[in-house]
DNA sequence: TATTGTTATACTCTATAACTATA
DNA sequence: TATAGTTATAGAGTATAACAATA
C-alpha cells in the first residue's frame, strides 16, 4: 500500500460520487449545472442573477442561459427584484422546490444506504480518515504545500 | 456524527479531487475529455477511434471532434491502420506522450504531498476505510442495494 | 460612474441520423 | 450485410465584449 495507491482509491471514489450524481440527473431530466444552481436557490432563497454568478462561480451570461432553460422546464421563475429595477429575483416554482427536496431526500437516503448500518466508533474512524485527508488536500491546495 | 455527514466529507473529497485536476488541465491548456482521450491512449497505445469511443463511452461523432482538437493542436496524429483501410490510429505525438507522462508525475507528486509522511499503519487505516466506503457504493450501485 | 442583465459571437462537448468507403 | 469514420444538424455549457436600463 504506497501513497500513489491511496490517491488512487480517493479518486475511484470520487468518480463513483459522481456516477451517482448522475443517475439523479437522468432521473429527473435535469442538468449538472441547473441542478447546481436549484441547490443554491434552495439554500439561499429567491436570489439575482448576480448573486448566483458569484455563488456558481461563472458569468452573469452563463447564468441567463441556465436560468433560460430553467424557466422553459418550470423550475423556476423571474420575479421582479423588490427594490432594485435593474435586478431580477430568480424563484423556485413549485416543482423546482419539489426537484430540491428530492434531491436532499435522495441524499439522506444514500447515506444511510451506505452507512447506516455503522456503529459509531466505525462512523467516527471513516470521518477522521476522510477528515484528515481532506483537511491535506486543503492544506496543499491553499498554500501550495 | 452521522452517515448523512459522512457522505458529505465524501463529496468534499470529491471536489477537491476534481478542482486539482482542473488546475492541471489549466495550466496545459487542454481540456477533461482530451485529458481522458490522451490518457486512454498512453495506457492502451495507438488505437481506432471505435476503441477509443468504447473506451470513453461516447460516441464514434464525439471521438472525431476530439481527435480534430488534439491535432489542431498537436497531442496526436492520425495514422493509417495497417491492416484495416476503414480505420485510423490515433497516436500520440512527442508532445502528448510528455503531456501524458507529466500528468503521471503530477499525480505522483501530488500523491506524495498528501501522504507522502504517513507511516505504513496509517495508510492501510485510510485505504481501509476508502476501500470499505468504496465496496459498498460499488454494492449500491450494481445491485440497487 | 458603477452595476444588472442582455444581445452578439464563438468554442467545446454531447447526441442522433444519414452517408461513404471498406470489410 | 456490417463496420469505421465523416458530414449534417441540434442543444447545452462556457467565455469575452459591447450595450441598455437603472442605481
Amino acid at each position: 500500500m504506497t501513497s500513489t495507491n491511496l490517491l488512487d482509491k480517493v479518486l475511484a471514489l470520487s468518480l463513483l460520487v459522481t456516477a451517482d450524481m448522475q443517475r439523479f440527473e437522468q432521473e429527473h431530466k435535469v442538468t449538472t449545472p441547473r441542478i447546481h444552481l436549484l441547490w443554491t436557490l434552495g439554500a439561499a432563497g429567491p436570489s439575482t442573477q448576480r448573486s448566483l454568478a458569484d455563488a456558481l462561480e461563472v458569468t452573469p451570461r452563463n447564468i441567463t442561459g441556465l436560468v433560460d432553460g430553467l424557466v422553459t422546464s418550470g423550475h423556476v421563475t423571474r420575479e421582479p427584484h423588490p427594490t432594485d429595477r435593474r435586478a431580477t429575483h430568480v424563484t423556485l416554482t413549485e416543482v423546482g422546490a419539489a426537484l430540491v427536496s428530492d434531491l436532499r431526500s435522495s441524499h439522506a437516503a444514500l447515506a444511510a444506504q451506505l452507512f447506516g448500518d455503522l456503529d459509531d466508533g466505525r462512523l467516527a474512524d471513516f470521518g477522521g480518515a476522510l477528515d484528515e485527508t481532506i483537511a491535506r488536500f486543503v492544506r496543499l491546495m491553499e498554500t501550495g504545500s
